[in-house]
DNA sequence: AAACTTTGATATCCTTTGTTTATCAACCTA
DNA sequence: TAGGTTGATAAACAAAGGATATCAAAGTTT
């Protein structure tokens, strides 16, 4: 579980992506890699992620099937230097807010930095939170939202409610160019609102109709603190994706 | 941060393969490996994990390798029809006794028909009701506990306790001829008398110290109704095995 | 045993990358 | 505060990797 957030000296870095450190140094002098600076001889210090960003990525045909046989004409996208496949549907646990922030930012962030319109469906305290780090990532923010590059909302009021405004949505971006999308889900609002039942229906409706039928990779995240042991035992049956093919046999 | 997720330049990829670079070329511009590019030189780099993927996908090779008698690694058990190497360590969830009699019941009775020793570590109510269920799908139960084939306990006084009792049981069923075990082990007697960091260090001696150095494969199962959601979400995060590898980024 | 496929070794060309060297400023610590 | 260490910058040269091609050796299949 590398921390994607970590910061690296260039002597880490080199050593990380197996290159000299005179490479960095070129790299970053020529705007091709970015580097934060620091103190007076402005050290340079890279994030671990931006390092992974800054490789290219060309899948062989293990990661290519990844999203199983029928998938020929679907494409995929490059999280965190995977490839993973267009319906991928994860779920993501926290029990802290620095979790959370950490959980979807990075997502998001890594959206946006690929060109792809990103969605982020929580109830408003969260979304404030998390857009005010965001922020901190992602100067360009207010643009991108302008643009409508990151579209945020609430919870929707029902599930199918929610259900149609993504078809509507990734419609309409389809419409006009878009290629691919990321969303970004934060169950938390709908905590006392939906039953277990609910939820599990919500989840599996949004896997058949909308991570199945889009260009989309979703990341659910649920609040550990908010849900009970029984809601989120169901939601990682829910998310097959998230679970060790051998290991989701032991989720009952 | 696992080392398998390290990254390897040309050279050290075909080292650690033992081929030639130029079968990396190969293998990389056919589409059969996945790698990643750095710089301008579009320089390979190699995933540890991938290329271990890469090997083990290999058709023929797999079977051969892990039962063959000269296969000088670890050895690996058939459960539901999958290969799983020794060592691995599930974590499995429920919320219903029937569930956890499913879960466990399956497990075991897969060891003893396989002739691996098979451990049950549950307090004493649990333990009972499995039994029960156990003994209509293995009439020779009894036996099967009289001979040692079956073990059955409570949990340990304390983790050193538990951590000694397996290193003990399992030295000495090796030394009689035993070539492989199972462990399952219910979490729930422990519910109130470990603290979320003890349930951790607990599960993390017995990774080291029991699953990397015997040939076992052990389930870890949590009643979803008695530990809290931070709880199973720690568990989860401790039983790497279970997640799909991508997925494992979304526990935080 | 022959036919076929895959792998490894070698060579060429070309560009990027690594190494080395030197100088200077900032940082750490004794 | 002095002295050792680290990193930045710069420049010149040596080395390595990519792409491509060819050929022999090794392994598989028929």
């Amino acid at each position: 579980m590398t921390d994607t957030d970590e910061l690296l000296d260039i002597s880490q870095a080199a050593h990380f992506l197996r290159v000299s450190e005179t490479s960095l140094r070129r790299w970053t002098n020529a705007g091709q890699l970015a580097c934060l600076r620091v103190g007076l001889r402005r050290e340079r210090r890279f994030r671990r992620r931006e390092l992974i960003e800054f490789m290219e990525l060309q899948p062989g045909i293990h990661s290519a099937a990844t999203s199983g046989p029928g998938s020929s004409a679907r494409g995929s996208a490059v999280v965190d230097g995977r490839d993973l496949a267009h319906g991928t549907h994860f779920c993501g646990l926290y029990s802290t807010d620095r979790a959370r922030v950490q959980l979807s930012i990075g997502f998001l962030a890594g959206g946006l930095r690929a060109g792809s319109a990103s969605f982020l469906v929580a109830k408003s305290s969260v979304r404030r939170g998390l857009l005010d780090h965001l922020k901190r990532e992602r100067p360009s923010l207010k643009a991108d939202i302008d643009a409508g590059r990151l579209v945020v909302s609430d919870n929707g009021k029902s599930c199918e409610a929610q259900i149609r405004y993504f078809q509507d949505s990734f419609d309409f971006a389809l419409s006009s160019g878009v290629r691919s999308f990321r969303v970004v889900g934060d169950m938390s609002g709908l905590a006392g609102r939906m039953s277990l039942d609910e939820l599990g229906d919500y989840e599996s409706a949004y896997s058949e109709l909308i991570a199945a039928k889009y260009p989309v990779v979703t990341l659910c995240q649920y609040d550990a603190r908010v849900f009970s042991s029984v809601a989120i035992l169901n939601a990682l049956r829910g998310h097959p994706d998230s679970l060790n093919p051998a290991g989701a046999r032991w989720l009952a």
